[in-house]
DNA sequence: AGCCTTCCCGGTAACGTTACCGGAAGCGGT
DNA sequence: ACCGCTTCCGGTAACGTTACCGGGAAGGCT
């Protein structure tokens, strides 16, 4: 079944039937309606090699996905998944580690698939123009922030939190509790992305609150987000022997590990230590303590990522989408 | 860069160099080498709609993931993911509900997206052979199980573990500790599936150690897999009154909902109530208490259901591969 | 009436591969 | 010298679309 029956069908040329199925004008209203019916009836379903080869374009767009413990990807990937089938795409996931080269992913991935977008998602994303030029598509960063001044933001889109924000608010709840003396776990992996922004938040805060910052509660653990890493970093923090009432964790999963950290070292949370985290996911309202956090909007990142790269693809200008986060209260923490 | 310019500068002709490309035989060694050798300088890649024209095939294996909570099957996608790009092909995922069906979804992606193949993540698969023939590529089910006879073992592969053993082996762990009184949690949206198997296991493993079974004890929650569910069973089950010592719960992110709605009731874990899932993700081995599970080996699922597939892609038998699971001891469970 | 648009529509050459056919060259055997 | 076989290779028609070109019909204007 090929374009060339639907047209003998209905007794027009393929051109018509082409213009049809691309709801393009130029088409009658009669014939239109006459094609719409017979491929309904039909049920043709036109070639997409063929579509593709003739366009000389695809409609395939990648989505590099990079670090792959974190559970809030998980979230994200599947709206994101869910809005690309919508749009008549198809997408094609690659799943990076987190100290892979995401950018260089995303070259190899446009070349062997030719893709006529691309979706990054994930954390570091300090490359320099030179390394971005290697990618010949549209692409949107999704869970993301420009942090590095060198590259226009004309250039690309993004759709984010604002992670400088939240992560202030997150340790702004604490300080309102009447903590003082708040400890930070910082993944070190992924410098000068956000963890980098959530820890300006978190200075920033202690600053405006009149607290001195004590490096002494900064644990750098390595591991991009990674729960084992984040354990340790915790033990190692307790065993510096600097006092702290209360820990703020960059992500859900991480926190979980910590508290775990915590627990295993005697300290009850939250009658000993609170703890507040970012991220929102389903699970951690589950766990003992249940998390404070600040939920990221997963299901709207998703679709506003989407939608953004569909409109770069329309000849739209790029964006740069920022969405709200909100805080969630759960047992981990508690006022002084 | 097209294979005519390739083979222009070979000065061979095309089908010489789609020859080498495809590495058929039928091309002297000489040849073979040289256009080679300009292939790699150049870093050319071939087109793929025009191969996939050509051939009048896909490079796609769609991949239709069922149950959007599940945090298990992410684990498993990603590895899936990667063996796939390994094989060169291109993988296009789809998510659907816990209530939709599968086989129609995998039916209109291999319409949609002219698949060579076709991976089924999830649970419920309880079709009948009509049914399954709208699928006319090859397909895999991954994490399921065969329980309704009327479908050929020939007509397709699998990969899981022994549900039922696997549950049989988890309430013995329980029984060997001394409990005797074990409430169940079973998913009650796919029966005739994994939850099936896994209920059978309960109920054998507490036959075989001579306690008899208590249908008070057994509490049927809608929702697949799902958390809110699974905490609103447990607190229904703690409101009918039939005491236990200890529950079995099928899923790690459903037995930490139960273990919340356990001590929401005043009851602690594992002081009062011991617990025991399946799937052993990681973040069970943070929450508090750990959790006593068996874990199904995900990475080996993903590579063993990609490995099936490309199998009876190049002509191969179907097959079916069960995988061990593993005891990993926790806090949740005590001795009585 | 003649001309110029605009609106539709059909024909056909791309698009970049693969599969098939046929042919040249080399080689051994009669 | 001839035949038949194998090995290797080039030419070319598919594959199923899209994009472009051109043409006919209809309608408005001079």
């Amino acid at each position: 079944m090929t374009i060339k029956d639907i047209a003998k069908a209905c007794g027009v040329g393929v051109s018509t039937v082409s213009r049809v199925l691309n709801n393009r004008p130029d088409v009658s209203p009669e014939v239109r309606a006459r094609v719409l019916e017979v491929v309904e009836s039909t049920g043709y379903i036109p070639n997409n090699s063929a579509r593709d080869l003739g366009r000389s374009q695809t409609d395939a767009i990648g989505v590099v996905v990079r670090g792959t413990g974190n559970l809030f990807f998980s979230e994200v990937i599947k709206t994101i998944a869910l809005e690309i089938d919508r749009s008549g795409c198809t997408m094609v996931p690659r799943y990076i580690g987190s100290d892979d080269d995401e950018v260089k992913a995303g070259a190899i991935l446009e070349r062997e698939k030719k893709l006529r977008g691309l979706i990054f998602l994930g954390g570091r994303f300090d490359y320099t123009p030179a390394e971005l030029s290697l990618i010949g598509v549209p692409y949107v960063c999704c869970s993301f922030t420009n942090c590095f001044g060198s590259l226009s933001e004309a250039e690309f889109s993004s759709v984010s939190i604002d992670d400088y924000r939240t992560a202030y608010l997150a340790v702004e709840k604490l300080i309102e509790r009447g903590h003082r003396r708040i400890a930070a776990l910082i993944p070190s992996c992924s410098d000068h992305s956000i963890s980098e922004l959530r820890y300006n938040g978190y200075r920033d805060a202690l600053r405006d609150h009149g607290i001195a910052f004590d490096p002494d509660l900064v644990m750098e653990n390595g591991g991009c987000f990674g729960m084992p890493e984040t354990y340790q970093g915790m033990r190692t923090l307790l065993e510096r022997g600097a006092g702290f009432t209360a820990a703020f964790v960059l992500s859900d999963t991480t926190a979980i590990a910590a508290i775990k950290a915590l627990e295993d070292a005697g300290r009850r949370v939250p009658e000993d230590v609170s703890v507040i985290a970012i991220d929102g996911l389903e699970i951690s309202g589950y766990t003992s303590p249940t998390l404070s956090t600040m939920v990221q909007p997963a299901e709207e990142m998703g679709r506003e990522t989407v939608r953004l790269l569909l409109e770069v693809l329309n000849g739209g200008e790029n964006r740069h989408v920022r969405l709200e986060t909100a805080f969630r209260t759960g047992a981990s923490i508690r006022t002084l």
